[in-house]
Formats: structure tokens, C-alpha cells, sequence
DNA sequence: GGCAGACATTTGAAATTTCAACTAACGCAC
DNA sequence: GTGCGTTAGTTGAAATTTCAAATGTCTGCC
């Protein structure tokens, strides 16, 4: 991944970032609820808010709100976003043949796929089972992240 | 990894903490040069450096300088530090049965398995291949990561 | 014996991510 | 139509991670 995120820092990307701009690019009118973006980018509602505005000054996206929902706004891929996204993509195609497809046997990437495929199907389920599923963090069924901070969570 | 997360931190542990314990726990006398232990942990040794504090802090492992090479330090687990892993490791092992192997046949995970040795020896080929190999991120043959801020780095 | 460059590690600041509110708007039950 | 528990999204602060630049030490070479 480190290398994926290295070449992709040419196209002044980071992976997560272009996923994030993957599925923008692939929704309708290349613009998509935040909160169904995050969910399908597999991030936080408040790190897609974050990373929005940084990716706004870059141009790359803006926010347009919601009619039918005031609450709501859309993330909108810019015309520059696209255009950006487009010539990052082979280069990132390429990287991650050259840093993984090169190292696997057709039969591993096919069983990968279908292997990833399966598990990312349950592990959905999973998720919108156990919470409401809202911010994607804890997916389990315990307490919230401390890590060594603790300070006002129960012991 | 969100979930497993979520687990650990009841025993105030991240993923990559644990990760770092359990390195730390398996080698002899459970301590460890702090590169060797970076590079197996596949985080940088900045990071590493911080995370040390951390955990120093924490009582869990300390530091003590390597008599034969006044550069190095050994970071070492302590009595407290294995006793907390050892408390969290059943646990952990559990949460990536509920998280991962349920979902997964017998068939499956020996063939992540596999695919996933075979990736990690090639790529970690690559990684000492490439550069010298020192911090671990930048394993790929381009620029700096800078994402979206760049300031000084070429264009 | 001394020095140039490589190493091992740390450090501080900048960037990113998480966490816990918070605002505003929904929607539904009464 | 009003109250009230959700939902959508943002925000600021705290924690973590990255990045670049130290610092001290080692090593080979002249």
C-alpha cells in the first residue's frame, strides 16, 4: 500500500483519496451523498468532511446541497476532478500490476477476487447488523477506541 | 480491521500496537533493535519512536541502549507489557475468528494464506531491492509523498 | 589517525485521522 | 401541529502518523 500511496503522490493522491474519487467518478452526474460516498469509500463521515475540503481547495470536488433534503449536500466531482482522476488512473493501474499482479499467478488474483468479494459481502452485513451502521469505525459490538489514552471511557 | 480495533481497545491496544507487542513478546528475551523491530512491525521508525513513548508510558515497554553499538537501542517488553498481552492476545484471537475465519472456509484461508506468504516474501524483495530500504514508506521508485500539499517537491 | 559518508534513532512540526460534541432538519407518533 | 428520538453533516480538539531535519555513532578508506 505504501508503495501504491508513493506512486500515486505524483498525481498529488493518496489512495484513499482516489478511492473516494473512484466513486465519484462512477456515480450518476459524478455526484453522490456524502454519507452513502463515506459508506462506500469505507471511511468516517468526518474524515470524508475533512477530506473534502482539502480536496475542494484542490479544486478536485465540490459540495452542492440537497434540495429534497436540507440536511444533506452532495459531493460533486469537478470537471478538474475528473480530468486529474483520469490521468492518475492508468499510472495507478500500472502500480498496482507492478506491485502486486506481477507477484500472483492468474489463478491467485481469481481466487483473491472471489475470496475478497465473498468476505467484503458478509463483513457488510455485519456492519449494518450490529449498529445502525452510521460512522464505519466501530464495527463491533464493544467500546469505542481509546488505545492507551483512556481518560473517560469505563475500565 | 475497524472491528478488530474496536476489540482490542478494551485492552487499550490497537492493532498495530499489538502488533508490535507480539513481535516484541516472540523474540529473545522479548526484546529487540528498534529497526529490526520497525521493519517486522512494517511501520516507520519514526513511528516506531513515537509509538515507544507511548507505550513506555504505558509501563508496557521500555528502552535500553545496545552496549555494542552506541547508535542502537533495544526496545524491550516488560513483565507488565507481557502480562497485558498475554491477556489480550485470547481475546484478539477470538475477535479475528468472529471477524474473519467465520466467514471463511477451510479451503479459503489456506489459500490467503499461501497467496499472502508468497506476496509478502516477494514484496518484501522489492522493498530492499529498490532502495536501500529504511523507512518503509516510500517503497516505490518515485517521488516523496506530499498528497494534495505539496509545497517544495518538484512539480 | 582522521574523515566522509552511511546508519540508528529521535525530534518537532505539519498533515491526517479519530473522537465527541453540536447544529439543523426529518419524520413519525400522538 | 408539536414533541422527540433519529439522521446528515460539520467542527474543533486530541491523538496519531508522516516528513524532514537533526544528533551521535560507526565504517571503510586513505
Amino acid at each position: 500500500m505504501d508503495a501504491l500511496d508513493a506512486d500515486l503522490s505524483r498525481h498529488d493522491l493518496s489512495v484513499a483519496d482516489f478511492e473516494v474519487l473512484t466513486h465519484l467518478a462512477e456515480a450518476p452526474d459524478r455526484m453522490m451523498r456524502m454519507s452513502e460516498l463515506a459508506d462506500l469509500a469505507l471511511i468516517s463521515k468526518s474524515r470524508l468532511s475533512h477530506r473534502m475540503k482539502v480536496m475542494e481547495k484542490a479544486g478536485w470536488v465540490r459540495r452542492q446541497s440537497c434540495p429534497t433534503d436540507k440536511r444533506g449536500s452532495y459531493a460533486v466531482m469537478t470537471e478538474k476532478g475528473l480530468a486529474a482522476f483520469t490521468k492518475a488512473a492508468p499510472d495507478h493501474r500500472e502500480s498496482v500490476r507492478m506491485n502486486f499482479a506481477t507477484h500472483l499467478s492468474a489463478r491467485e488474483q481469481a481466487d483473491l477476487a472471489k475470496i475478497f468479494n465473498g468476505l467484503m459481502g458478509k463483513l457488510r452485513g455485519d456492519l449494518h447488523e450490529v449498529s445502525g451502521a452510521s460512522q464505519p469505525s466501530p464495527s463491533s459490538r464493544r467500546s469505542k477506541k481509546t488505545t492507551l489514552r483512556r481518560t473517560r471511557t469505563r475500565g
